[in-house]
DNA sequence: CCATACTCCTAAAACGTTTTTGTTATATTA
DNA sequence: TAATATAACAAAAACGTTTTAGGAGTATGG
């Protein structure tokens, strides 16, 4: 039903070849032919096959996008962010998005393999990254490319772009000791994640800059879900030795701290001082706003798509390991404590 | 690189269309000829190039789902529940989804052409219909086959599913109207798409039952993000006759009144009332609780897919058309007016 | 023993594009 | 005028799969 080169060629009275030579734009065209192509190609909405073109060439010009999920539905705002910010670079260079869902566990390095044999895609954007991550073993073997949202360990040489997630927690928690807080409480991320240790560490250093004692009491390990935060926040206010503030690893985990909040009555900015980190824009449309990491989501898909696409095309990549530095931004979910706790 | 029959042709000495026939399940190979085939395939990690068997076939096995996006970054988690249960019901019949992202207006229709165009994908999924919508027309003129988060106008046969939302909105305003409110204030969404009109008979209907006037100053358009949900809701608290109550028309809106509710000192609940639509997990999980619509998205999207599949490969459609009752959940963000206002 | 049926395999074509190589006709140069 | 360069087009091959058509060999039946 398309219209395909073969029909051009009728229509005109040229041979494929020429009609394909015109429309790519090859020299040895005249002129006058290749407006006459050009024009009836335009008259049908001619567009290439792709199917063909991608067998031709050995390339799909898809790449391949994986979005975490924790159960069946729940899911990060922020991977709708970033896959805007991918999608959008992509479509600039004529290239797709082919996305999937990855469980947790086992299923997921399953799932990457699915999109990664048969060629269904040239290339691979992985988040998430964890300490030891089969996923990279797995590409570097098939000679897939690939580009991280986050570092390895013992992988020198892979691209990648990431958040300084230690200094990033290390100026929410430090914001929040110059407020005076000194019972403050963590709410981290699972600890195969690597952005978990970097973010541990920050929190560490900061405290041991104010010379607090690190308190296992009031750290907690969460996965990054509101709903876990909720319950966790729950936890942290029911115990004795309640924090004053909490610092979270991500802004949903912070927003089921909201939740928690108020619940048990806590106003947030003064009873409870809470810190988020991405910058999702529900932290800006939450009350009061979250004190966050700006993590510039959309503009940092946009980077790993060229980033993968200059992998893909060999053109030389100049910058092939992006550490950004954090962007805090202090809202009013963080204020001085209710009443200065014992130092 | 990676193994293709021919290389198995070679290694077991069988010519490429036995392979082919063997690993495919045709009767007419020798049992023991298939033992050795599928040995050597699973020796080598055999996967079917993709790009051939499209165009082979043609077919790409891929179907199409753009996200709507307002603005460079926003968009609603509702799109990433459905994406999740499109994408596992595509993945178990070994079909990929090839996501974009398309914004409002005049940039969209051209989205679709985009994946459409070429073949780059078997069929579509799409959401947020409008009245008179151009992106079936097209679909319809290119015979490319689609299925509907939605219905639309004037055409009768087009396969949807659909939440039946003039009686959903119409539940939610009854139960605020029984709790005792009578200022019920509306935030509703673009009047271009087809479930605004329900949503608003709705709204109108509940009123109408009970006897009150429809009272144009206290509903206001919105876009169904949550930044202006806030804004709205910002200035509905600043009338003069603020209502005592707000029906949204979708979850993602109702907590940007949250946002405005906390910022102006309104206790959601008691002080003012808020429902949502959709029932994605940050209502589940807000503070109190969001009283909403529940709708079964994750497994609207599978469905969705299966509908299309069977578009897709011919299988009957037994139901070409379907409208899900609303199941209202009621939550602790709706409960009696403070004070009785006049009735 | 011949004809027929059955089993198991292979050759070849086709999908539509891009690219390499070649060909023809015309123009240029010696 | 003959040799050579140039311009403009076309033929053909290739990508890897699936499927159609058919062929060789063996078994079955009369």
């Amino acid at each position: 039903m398309p219209t395909r080169l073969k029909d051009l060629a009728k229509e005109t009275g040229y041979s494929v070849s020429t009609i394909s030579r015109a429309l790519l734009g090859y020299k040895d065209v005249n002129a006058e032919t290749r407006r006459r192509i050009v024009k009836a190609a335009q008259k049908h909405d001619y567009y290439p096959y792709q199917s063909a073109r991608q067998l031709r060439a050995g390339k799909t010009y898809i790449i391949g996008f994986l979005i975490p999920t924790y159960g069946l539905r729940f899911s990060d705002p922020f991977f709708i962010e970033l896959l805007t910010g991918i999608g959008d670079g992509a479509a600039a260079k004529n290239y797709d998005v082919l996305v999937g869902t990855s469980p947790e566990g086992e299923g997921e390095l399953e799932a990457y393999k699915r999109i990664v044999a048969g060629g269904r895609v040239d290339g691979v954007v992985i988040t998430r990254t964890k300490e030891d991550d089969k996923r990279v073993d797995y590409l570097l073997k098939v000679h897939t490319p690939f580009v991280l949202l986050g570092r390895v360990f013992n992988k020198p040489n892979v691209p990648y772009i990431d958040i300084d997630s230690k200094n990033g927690i290390k100026l929410l928690t430090e914001h929040l000791l110059k407020l005076g807080h000194r019972k403050i409480g963590f709410i981290t991320s699972p600890e195969e994640l690597v952005f978990s240790r970097y973010r541990n560490e920050g929190y560490r250093e900061a405290l041991k800059k104010y010379g607090i004692k690190y308190d296992a009491s009031i750290v907690k390990i969460g996965d990054l879900t509101q709903e876990t935060g909720r319950k966790l926040a729950t936890e942290l206010f029911r115990q004795k030795n309640r924090p004053s503030a909490v610092v979270c690893a991500n802004d949903l985990t912070a927003l089921g701290v909201y939740s928690a909040a108020h619940q048990v009555g806590l106003e947030i900015g003064s009873d409870i001082s809470i810190s988020g980190y991405d910058g999702i824009s529900l932290a800006e449309n939450a009350h009061p706003p979250l004190t966050t990491i700006q993590v510039p989501i959309y503009e940092v898909g946009i980077k790993l798509f060229n980033m993968l696409y200059k992998l893909l095309n060999n053109e030389p990549l100049e910058n092939k390991q992006i550490l950004l530095p954090p962007q805090p931004i202090y809202r009013n979910s963080t204020g001085p404590p209710r009443k200065a706790d014992g130092h």
